[in-house]
DNA sequence: GTCTATACACAGATAGAC
DNA sequence: GTCTATCTGTGTATAGAC
C-alpha cells in the first residue's frame, strides 16, 4: 500500500495510510481531517502532533509517490541494456508496475496533485518533467538509431504515460487474474508498437 | 465550452457553466454552492429554483457530456465506411475531438464521476460501456479480418481510450499551435499502430 | 504524544417575502 | 424566479490538561 522507501512508523504512519486510503477513494476534499483521524485510531487534534496542516499529509504522499515512481523508472533503465527496444522496455515496465503496485497512491499522486499549493506542488512537477524526460531521451536515442519512428514526440510520451496512469485505476480490480508481469508484457508490447519503425521487419 | 446539445438558458445556463468551470478547476467538493452562484451572478438560493441540490448539478454536467461523447462516437462510426481502418480513426478522432473540444467537460465527467452517487452514476456507467463496446466490436471485426493483431483486447481498449481521454488534460494548453484535426489524425495512427498486423505491409 | 474541549468559519439547504 | 435571512451540521485548526 505505501513502499517500503517510506520512513514513518506508528501513529503518523497510520494517518498516513489512513489518509492515503480515503484521499485514493473520496478526493482531499471530500475527506475530512476528523475521518482520517477516526480511521487512524486517533482524535482529530493528534494528526496536528504530526502533520502541520492537512495540505502537508497529503503532499508528503504526493511526493513520496513521485519519487518512488521516479526510482523504480531510473533503476530499471540503469539495469537495461543498451538496446533501444529493452530501454524503452524497461521504462514501460516500471512505469506500469510502479502503478499496479501502488494503485492508491498513483492515484492520489496523480488525481490530487491540483489541490496542493505551486510551493508544495513543485517538487512532484520537478519529478514528472524528469520522468517524461527520461522516456523521451530513451525515444529519441532509438529514433537516431534508426529503429523508431515517431511522427510527433510530444503526443506519442503523453500516449505512453497515459496509458500506464490508467493502470491504477482498473487493475486493482483484475489483480487476481492478471500477473504484474503479464501486464508489463502486455503494456511494453503495446508501447514498442507504438514507436517500432513500421517495416522494419523483413 | 458546453455542447449545443445543451437545452438550458439564462441562469439555468449559467448555473451549469459556472459549476463546470469551478469543478474543472477545483474539483466537486473543492467547490461550494455560494462559489457557482456568485459565478453565475445570482445568490446561492437561487441556485435550488434550478436543482434540486449541488449533486443533482453535477450529475447534469457528467451524463451530458457521456452523452455528447457517446453520440459523436456513433454518428462518427455512421459516417465511416466498412473498412476496419477507416472505423478506427472515425471512432478515435471523434474520441480525441470531444475531449479537444470540451476539455472542462470530460474533465469534470470522468474525475467527479466518482463523487456521484450510484443511482446518479448510472446512466454515465452504461454510456461508458456502450462505447467501449463499440470501440471492442471495430477492433474485434478487424482481427476477425485480418487485418488487425491484438493481444490483449482488454489492455488493448483502455489503452486507446485513456490515450484520448488525456487530450482533455493538456489539449488547451496547447490549441493555438495544434489544430484539433491534426491531433486527432496523430492519435488515430497511433491507435492504428496499437491494432495493426505486425508485418502486413510488403 | 495524545487527549478533551472548543473557537470560528463555512458548508448545504430551507423559509418566506417580493 | 430571485432575493434576504437563517438553520444546522461540519470543516480546519488551536488551547491547554495529562
Amino acid at each position: 500500500m505505501l513502499p517500503s522507501s517510506l520512513t514513518a512508523d506508528g501513529t503518523r504512519l497510520r494517518l498516513l495510510r489512513a489518509g492515503l486510503e480515503l484521499f485514493a477513494a473520496r478526493g482531499y476534499h471530500g475527506t475530512s481531517i476528523r475521518d482520517i483521524a477516526t480511521a487512524a485510531g486517533v482524535q482529530s487534534a493528534t494528526l496536528y502532533g504530526h502533520f502541520a496542516s492537512k495540505e502537508e499529509l497529503l503532499a508528503e504522499l504526493v511526493v513520496l509517490g513521485h519519487e518512488e515512481h521516479h526510482r523504480r523508472l531510473v533503476d530499471a533503465l540503469m539495469d537495461a541494456g543498451s538496446d533501444p527496444d529493452d530501454q524503452l522496455r524497461a521504462l514501460v515496465s516500471a512505469h506500469v508496475a510502479s502503478h499496479a503496485t501502488f494503485p492508491m497512491l498513483a492515484t492520489v499522486a496523480n488525481a490530487e496533485l491540483a489541490r496542493l499549493s505551486a510551493a508544495a506542488a513543485a517538487p512532484a512537477h520537478v519529478l514528472r518533467a524528469k520522468s517524461i524526460d527520461l522516456l523521451g531521451t530513451v525515444i529519441g536515442r532509438g529514433v537516431r538509431q534508426g529503429v523508431f519512428a515517431v511522427d510527433n514526440m510530444e503526443i506519442t510520451l503523453t500516449a505512453i504515460a497515459t496509458m500506464g496512469i490508467s493502470v491504477a485505476a482498473w487493475y486493482p480490480a483484475r489483480a487476481a487474474e492478471l500477473r504484474i508481469d503479464v501486464l508489463c508484457r502486455s503494456f511494453g508490447d503495446l508501447a514498442l508498437r507504438l514507436v517500432q519503425m513500421p517495416s522494419t521487419s523483413p
